[in-house]
RNA sequence: GGGCCCGUAGCUCAGCGGCAGAGCAGUCGCCUUAUAAGCGACAUGUCGAAGGUUCGACUCCUUCCGGGCCUACCA
């Protein structure tokens, strides 16, 4: 009936079938369609860049997505399950670059624009499917075939949607400004992209002082610092601070201001200070600057101006300005009226006005530079200095500085609305929400365009002739405004869309498009109002079913990139919040803790950790993680998380095993529905009871009629079953105790809680209710005992295969075919069909719990009083009695033989106190009690040692008028002879437990026994028989060990499954004179005994 | 400079008001016809530091130290 399992669990080739079986059913349109119409759960699935093959961080991220969209489908909800590809952008290019061999914008040209964005959209196409069949391989649950791009026409119509109300608000700008810049790929770099994780590097610059003669000052000198000696071209102005000392000092015949602080630091002695002046005196003065003869400075009248940011921790006091090549210099250009030289063009050479300079990098320049300065004689120091500094994020290629115009979306009147809208989210963790709280009270206006190819183009179109800016809102209105170029128009891209011109919406004259394309985080952020429903241009009602998303989830970078452009464009459209919960996650980190990177060839690739560690260890593992911590990935922790699954699996293996043996057949519950339908087997090799796995198929039912919004009841209203043992019962109550806790963790999205609690559940099952039934499923008392173990362990695996099936997809439906499925023909197809078990702790005794807990610390100090004595468990012994100092303990006879069954022991005595097998020796700690007591100490050391005192409940001692503290005294318990004590002081009121170590010939008989079978089995395992095979067993021993044999031979044939034991022994020399084939031998001592076993197995 | 997170056993991390825990590594054992495994015992901790709140603080508050992330106009 069942399939074997095999015990090796070999996860990746079974998740292989999985997903055969998933394909071959249809499981997952099987279930959305099922869904369809019930109450809808929405999630957004943040556009995943579809540029390169997905990694192991990607398979993080899209584990919380799946097992969210599992679980929320097995309550019922309807669910779009829609993925997203990020299609456009700088990545893209950069990527499509490489392979072509390209390496400039102009080259970009050259190939020409149509067929640069066909080789883009193709790289697109060709990741979008390697990224499906790998999410697939992940167990991803998505409509693959439906998935969304950022660069179809749709979502950069809803984009110019949003841009054209920004242009209605009166946001939109063309601002001049200096913008990080990356002279390799042309373009502006955006606030986002700017801080990449590989952004900033420790780079060597120069490190440059110069000496700027004062005009009408013969002699005297500015000292100026700079780490950018290329901007010096463009310099208009020097910075001081007003309030600041500057000190004008003598060296070498010449006069040179600095602040006062960097005198030393600067000439590296103490030259002789003529003077001090206030910063606010020297503003107005003159200088030559560095590279006046230029003809780009014709103009330039370079002065001093004030600026209170200057400082002087590093430097002169005295700052070199170049506002076209530095923010904070144009920032201040601005204030002060200060001329703006930009000296580099966009592949950061220098223009044709800067004379021999023309033509030449910015990067590469500083020689030259250094070389001009020493010409003329204003260089006084060169260095190198290594500092912190921002590169490309795509290209490496450090960034420069160069004011260009760019548009911006001003954010001044959205960000109160923003903060608002993001104080409705449920962030998860809270931490994420106060990051984006202080990303949107920091955040600048957003810079939008990028001066480049494949991207979303920007509908802008200024009029040269009245001054009015048009901006597109829709495709239609595009038609409708077109004056040419409609007919070449393939698609919204770059160069199709170049070729349109439109009527200016104010004058109607004839206006072209800005060259400028669009920054991606709008591609994204729009992905609320194009994918949901129809999308919000075209269907606002059934859009309007799906927004805002109940859910999202990213990493945490995306605070300030997708969830910031999402919330900012929602904001903008619908003044809300474009999602409710939200989860983030932190970094992932090969297992030593460093980041991963090609170059440090410690990065594992999805595909390769897929079929090395199995999809489901992945995921448990990812579910697992805290979402304040880094993650630590390698196969090192998978190997962990690898045993924990293969706990449950080894668990399932052996009630496969046994119910196969035992020709166990679950029941069909009776109250089920489609009776009469079940399969042919149907309860025929039961006993009678069946109450237990009735009442757990009832309470938690495979199939459900009720929609999401409405909880199951279960079972709740029928009683409690009243069949099993306890330990039946106290296994429920954990099962029910986690599936309440289950529900209720996953409600709150906290799948790391799961995680934990079922690990847990899965070690009490496995090392105390199957270690404790084992003999139950085998050589059960009766067939009701027998039915109730299997049973409850079969409900127990049921139940917990539905707890998992979102989380480890393929081993949850591997359990569930082949424990429900492969006899209840009329279950659904699927685990991911049936309902997620429903909370309900009617099945929760806590009482019973409590008195398991007992057991179980009973059962462990036992142990380590028998570790201690060093008497092995297999020896038999005649008793352990407890007791408790503080609380009575209430333990029923069947956990009492429970307990006596585990620690071999004859019985179990609770003692009214430890009086009866230990004496309290109270004993004063005379470093504390000495000083406290003086005189009267040596008085109560002595009533101590007579035994003259009392134990309090809060475990002081009172002896006569004192009262010691616990911690003024020592107490132990010094066991009675032949006993072993051990006590807990924390458990249930000072737990002792006392092991009666006496034994007697018949005790070590058995214990002899007890050898002889252990010895056996170990011969048989050896051997590699399995549980059905039969044995023959001979032997030679000792007249000791035959008597062992004589008394205790029924049982040592029933346990290692022989049909006949045979002694051989004529005397004790004597050997049998030939060896039958297939004899294993095994020859050694047991408890003193010698013994020859000769083991044969019975065809 | 501002914001956020993390500091718990040798390592990786749970716990987040009520007597310090797990896994791995170590030592010594045990058990086993479910477990190419498992289990137990032992050992290992001023729960980053100092104050405060509280009957009680690893847990809440403040400050500081260390690590990381984000942000910022320091040339």
């Amino acid at each position: 009936m069942y399939k074997p399992v095999p015990t090796k669990g070999d996860f990746p080739t079974l998740e292989h079938e999985i997903l055969r079986l998933w394909d071959e059913r249809q499981i997952f349109q099987k279930l959305a369609l099922r869904n369809r119409g019930n109450d809808r759960f929405s999630f957004i699935d943040g556009p995943i860049t579809a540029n390169n093959p997905m990694g192991v961080h990607h398979a993080w991220g899209r584990t919380y997505k799946d097992l969210v969209q599992r679980y929320k489908a097995m309550k019922g909800f309807d669910q779009r399950y829609q993925n997203g590809f990020d299609c456009q952008g700088l990545w893209v290019e950069v990527e499509v670059e490489r392979a072509l061999g390209l390496d400039s914008k102009r080259q970009i040209e050259e190939y020409g624009l149509a067929q640069f964005a066909d080789r883009c959209r193709e790289r697109v196409l060709t990741y979008a499917d390697v990224i499906t069949q790998q999410s697939v391989r992940l167990g991803m649950w998505m409509d693959w075939p439906n998935s969304y791009y950022t660069m179809s026409d749709s979502n950069i119509e809803h984009i110019w949607h949003f841009l054209k109300r920004c242009h209605e608000n009166g946001w939109l700008y063309k601002g001049w400004r200096a913008m990080p810049w990356c002279a390799r790929c042309g373009t502006s770099l955006s606030q986002h992209e700017l801080i990449g994780t590989d952004s900033y590097r420790d780079v060597v610059h120069p490190s440059v002082y110069v000496r700027l003669p004062i005009v009408d000052r013969p002699g005297e000198y500015f000292m100026v610092w700079t780490t950018t000696p290329w901007t010096l071209a463009a310099n208009v102005a020097l910075a001081v601070h007003p309030e600041l000392d500057y000190a004008r000092v003598q060296v070498d015949g010449a006069v040179y201001y600095l602040s006062a602080k960097t005198v030393s630091p600067v000439f590296r002695n103490d030259p002789p200070v003529l003077g001090t002046v206030k910063g606010a005196d020297l503003v107005g003065w003159r200088y030559r600057a560095p590279f006046t003869e230029l003809e780009a400075l014709v103009d330039v009248d370079p002065r001093v101006v004030p600026w209170t940011d200057v400082g002087e921790e590093e430097g002169t006091g005295i700052v070199h300005i170049a506002p076209g090549a530095g923010p904070e210099d144009f920032e201040l250009a601005k204030v002060q009226g200060l001329p703006v030289i930009v000296p580099i063009d966009e592949n950061g050479e220098y223009y044709a006005a800067f004379g021999p300079l023309a033509g030449k990098s910015a990067l590469t320049v500083h020689p030259e530079i250094v070389a001009s300065l020493e010409r003329t004689g204003m260089l006084h120091r060169a260095e190198r200095i290594e500092h912190r500094y921002p590169t490309c994020w795509r290209c490496g290629q450090e960034i420069v500085f160069r004011a260009v115009s760019e548009w911006f979306i001003s954010c001044e009147e959205i960000r109160p609305r923003m903060i608002e809208a993001a104080r409705t989210v449920e962030w998860n963790p809270a931490s994420a929400g106060k990051r984006m709280e202080d990303w949107l009270n920091n955040m600048g206006d957003w810079c939008i365009s990028r001066k480049r190819y494949w991207g979303l183009p920007l509908p802008f179109y200024p009029c040269d002739a009245c001054g009015t800016m048009t901006a597109v809102g829709t495709m239609d209105e595009l038609r409708e405004r077109a004056v040419s170029g409609l007919d070449q128009l393939r698609e919204l891209h770059r160069p199709w869309i170049d070729g349109i011109r439109i009527r200016c919406s104010a004058c109607g004259a004839p206006v072209t498009r800005i060259t400028e394309v669009g920054d991606c985080w709008l591609d994204a952020g729009i992905v609320p109002f194009s994918t949901l429903g129809g999308g919000y241009i075209n269907d606002r009602t059934e859009w309007a079913r799906w927004y805002p998303a109940e859910w999202i989830s990213e990493m945490r970078e995306q605070i300030r990139l997708w969830f910031y452009s999402m919330l900012f464009m929602s904001v903008t459209l619908e003044e809300r919040s474009p999602y409710r919960h939200l989860l983030t996650y932190e970094k992932l980190l090969d297992e030593t803790g460093r980041p991963m990177h090609k170059s440090l060839g410690n990065a594992i690739w999805f595909d390769e950790a897929a079929e090395r560690m199995g999809a489901d260890v992945m995921r448990w593992l990812y579910a697992g993680q805290s979402l304040q911590n880094n993650l630590l990935f390698g196969y090192g922790p998978a190997e962990a998380v690898r045993r924990d699954l293969l706990t449950l699996w080894n668990v399932y293996s052996f009630y496969v095993t046994y119910a196969e043996t035992e020709q166990f057949v679950p029941r069909r519950p009776t109250g089920q529905d489609t009776a009469g339908s079940g399969p042919g087997r149907d309860g025929t090799s039961l006993g009678s009871t069946g109450l237990l796995s009735d009442f757990l198929l009832r309470m938690w039912p495979l199939t459900t009629d009720e929609g999401p919004s409405r909880p199951q009841t279960g079972a709740a209203a029928s009683p409690p079953p009243t069949g099993g043992s306890r330990t039946d019962r106290w296994i429920l109550s954990q099962l029910a105790t986690l599936v309440v806790y289950a529900n209720d963790r996953l409600e709150a999205y906290d799948a790391a809680a799961l995680v934990t609690a079922v690990d847990r559940f899965v070690d009490d099952l496995s090392n105390w209710y199957v270690r404790r039934s084992r003999r139950r499923f085998s050589r059960s008392a009766s067939p009701e005992d027998r039915e109730a173990a299997f049973s409850t362990l079969h409900a127990c695996l049921v139940t917990l295969s539905r707890l998992v099936a979102p989380f480890i997809p393929f081993v949850a439906e591997e359990m569930y075919q082949n424990l429900v499925r492969s006899w209840d023909a009329s279950a659904p197809e699927s685990v991911h069909l049936t309902p997620y078990p429903a909370a309900d702790a009617s099945l929760i005794d806590l009482e019973l719990d409590r008195e398991m807990e007992l057991a179980r610390a009973i059962v462990t100090l036992a142990r380590a009083a028998r570790n201690e004595a060093g008497i092995r468990v297999r020896q038999p012994l005649p008793s352990v009695t407890i007791a408790s100092e503080a609380a009575a303990l209430q333990l029923s006879d069947e956990l009492r033989r429970e307990i006596a069954d585990e620690l071999n022991v004859k019985q179990v005595y609770i003692a009214e106190h430890v009086d009866t097998f230990a004496r309290r020796v109270v004993r004063p700690n005379p470093r504390i009690l000495g000083p406290r007591l003086g005189a009267r100490f040596p008085e109560v050391a002595r009533a101590l040692l007579e035994g003259e005192y009392a134990i309090q409940a809060d475990g002081s001692v009172r002896v006569n008028e004192h009262l010691l503290g616990p911690d003024e005294v020592s107490m132990t318990l010094e066991s009675l002879p032949d006993q072993s004590v051990k006590e807990d002081l924390q458990l249930h009121g000072r737990l002792a437990v006392a092991l009666d170590r006496t034994t007697s010939p018949e005790l070590r008989a058995e214990g002899l026994a007890r050898e002889i079978v252990h010895r056996v089995q170990t011969m048989r395992k050896d051997a590699g028989l399995s549980v059905p095979d039969r044995v023959e067993l001979d032997y030679l021993a000792s007249a000791a060990v035959r008597t062992v044999f004589a008394t205790h031979g029924a049982r040592i044939r029933s346990e290692i499954g022989a049909i006949e034991v045979r002694d051989l022994t004529v005397d004790d020399q004597t050997r049998p004179a030939g060896r039958p084939d297939g004899v294993l031998t095994w020859r050694g001592t047991l408890d003193g005994e010698e013994i020859t076993l000769m083991l044969r197995r019975v065809p």
